[in-house]
DNA sequence: TCCGATCATGTAATCGGTTGCATCGACGAT
DNA sequence: ATCGTCGATGCAACCGATTACATGATCGGA
């Protein structure tokens, strides 16, 4: 009678060689001879054998896993990165675990940085501690930890701000507003200040009344239009340019409520182009990023860095204008 | 000199005990004297010691990873109920492994149910054979694999289309469409015959004519909006109602297009109430599915059967029609 | 004073593969 | 005929923690 599931042992037993020889005959195949390959095939047919992993590892020294450390699971923006992630780990053979930066204690993220639980991490949450992430191979995606020195896969979010800019003061608006991002975070810093650069090169004031503080998220972008809405007529901006796709759906869904028409009224620019604002009314103008791909050229460059070739360049990816509906000319 | 990481051995030493009594005084200190605590205590301290997982995981025979079959990562609907999972797991000591089915062969996916990588099993996609699940212990969310035998979270989608189709009825629509999901899909089915029979019960007939295919997507979504603006005007639905929020989003970005005003012209329903369409315009009227909850509890199943509470019952929870500016009574 | 119960701790087997080293036979070269 | 080489395989020591069992100390009770 079979114990519970089959081990190497009884493969061996089974087609009478030691425990050595099968495993070489699965692990590297040219190291045993034909006929006891095929002794072994025929017995772990026989037994259903399926390696266990745990063993594997531990005399491997590694685990197989790669963690993502991700700040919000349930946002569109970071799921696509993830899929692109998924898509290169899962090939490899790595396990892709998941940790939501926003429901885990420190003590718990930080945990995850051990390397008897993952063989490398790729970070997308900037707002970690660089600390405790040294600990063994990490690759920034998208956002970064300031401080850590790690290969960075990100775009150029300050030129992408600019474009934003340039785009809306070529059709002839003089007032643009901002919409940031989270405070403390990298990207809300870079895009606002691509934002202040670009309004100065083209003769226009960064004023502050035209700077309104948001978080990425929906509520904000609709917060940001109360706001809008509640200045006075000529002197609130023609234009505006969010930091994220989110946030301008949130602000447009809210000054259409209010009978502002986008864009004969307003023009309306967002960050990230996430699939659907493509689709709702008027679709929307905004900077294009390669979500998928940078998941992929994050996974890429960590087992890059697990096989040893150590790189500590950044990569920047092009991002993309996509002019859609949401913007025009402004009134007068 | 230390070696690479501390041992569970190094630390022993420099407490002056044995790896035996350091492990208990880790893992269960009530069996160790006050003093011989504080001394390895202090020792873990002075070495910097942290458990080797894949050591203990081997004696204990798991692995703590809990894998989610997510039929596609990208998909902002899936990546809510993964929030919702990881927020149960990660508190229990639990991995969260995710792979994405759509992105993976067949043999790859069934090699995430051997009991060597994970101590159970998450399923989010319904199209997966039941022949390669039974291995480990399975909780079926959302979707369900028809045929296996697992504990069920999920909503009771027939009532939930049928809230949809007596929403539009109650207003006055005679000529109700459907936009349906992918073929084969288990919700596609049940959103299907509750739409049909609503139809039935309320005396309406659903016409082949009303019934529009779809997959879920965005893209879908806009290839039906062409289909019913191809219709002749006075025989195409008056409201429809789209088995996803997605597909809503695309119907509607088309019909709009196309100078149809909505809720005016058509009436939209759409499924799931993903965050964004509360903010398009006009909002989406559509049917609530508590996802973050239904990972959540999809995960506390698992973590119950795990502890070897076997309930093979199914969960079933409440949705919830939300009404927006998407739907009115239809004109004349 | 002696015995059994109780508590703290050590010894060593165990989880299940992997791999350095040794062995052995076959074969080509000298 | 002899030696060196090479290919195939087995032996046994790992990887690093856990835990059944054994041991020894302590203590209360008879």
């Amino acid at each position: 009678m079979m114990h519970q599931r089959p081990r190497i042992s009884d493969v061996a037993r089974l087609a009478g060689v030691s425990t050595a020889t099968v495993s070489r005959a699965l692990s590297n195949p040219a190291l045993v001879s034909e006929e006891t390959r095929a002794a072994v095939d025929q017995a772990v047919q026989a037994t259903g054998y399926r390696i266990n992993h745990a063993a594997r590892n531990l005399r491997h020294r590694r685990t197989g896993g790669i963690v993502a450390l991700v700040p919000g699971l349930a946002n569109p923006f970071f799921s696509q990165i993830l899929s692109g992630i998924a898509s290169v780990l899962a090939p490899a053979g790595y396990n892709l675990l998941v940790a939501d930066t926003r429901s885990a204690g420190a003590d718990t993220l930080l945990s995850y940085a051990e390397p008897s639980r993952a063989d490398g991490l790729i970070v997308l949450d900037g707002t970690l501690p660089a600390a405790g992430l040294t600990r063994m191979p990490v690759v920034l995606a998208c956002e970064w930890v300031p401080g850590l020195i790690a290969p960075r896969v990100k775009i150029d979010n300050r030129e992408a701000a600019a474009m934003a800019v340039n785009h809306l003061a070529d059709l002839g608006h003089r007032r643009i507003g901002h919409v940031a991002g989270p405070p403390g975070n990298v990207l809300t810093e870079a895009r606002q200040a691509g934002w202040q650069e670009a309004c100065i090169a083209r003769g226009l004031t960064p004023d502050p009344a035209l700077l309104y503080p948001g978080d990425f998220g929906l509520d904000s972008g609709q917060r940001a239009a109360r706001l809008w809405l509640d200045q006075p007529k000529d002197s609130r901006p023609t234009a505006v340019f969010l930091a994220s796709d989110e946030m301008a759906c949130g602000f447009i869904g809210e000054v259409v409520r209010h009978g502002i028409r986008v864009p004969q009224d307003l023009s309306v620019v967002g960050f990230d182009d996430i699939e659907l604002v493509a689709h709702i009314a008027p679709p929307l103008t905004t900077i294009r990023q390669p979500r998928n791909q940078l998941g992929r050229i994050a996974a890429e460059r960590l087992l890059a860095r697990l096989e040893g070739r150590v790189d500590d360049t950044d990569t920047v990816l092009p991002v993309e204008l996509v002019l859609r509906g949401s913007t025009a000319p402004p009134r007068g």
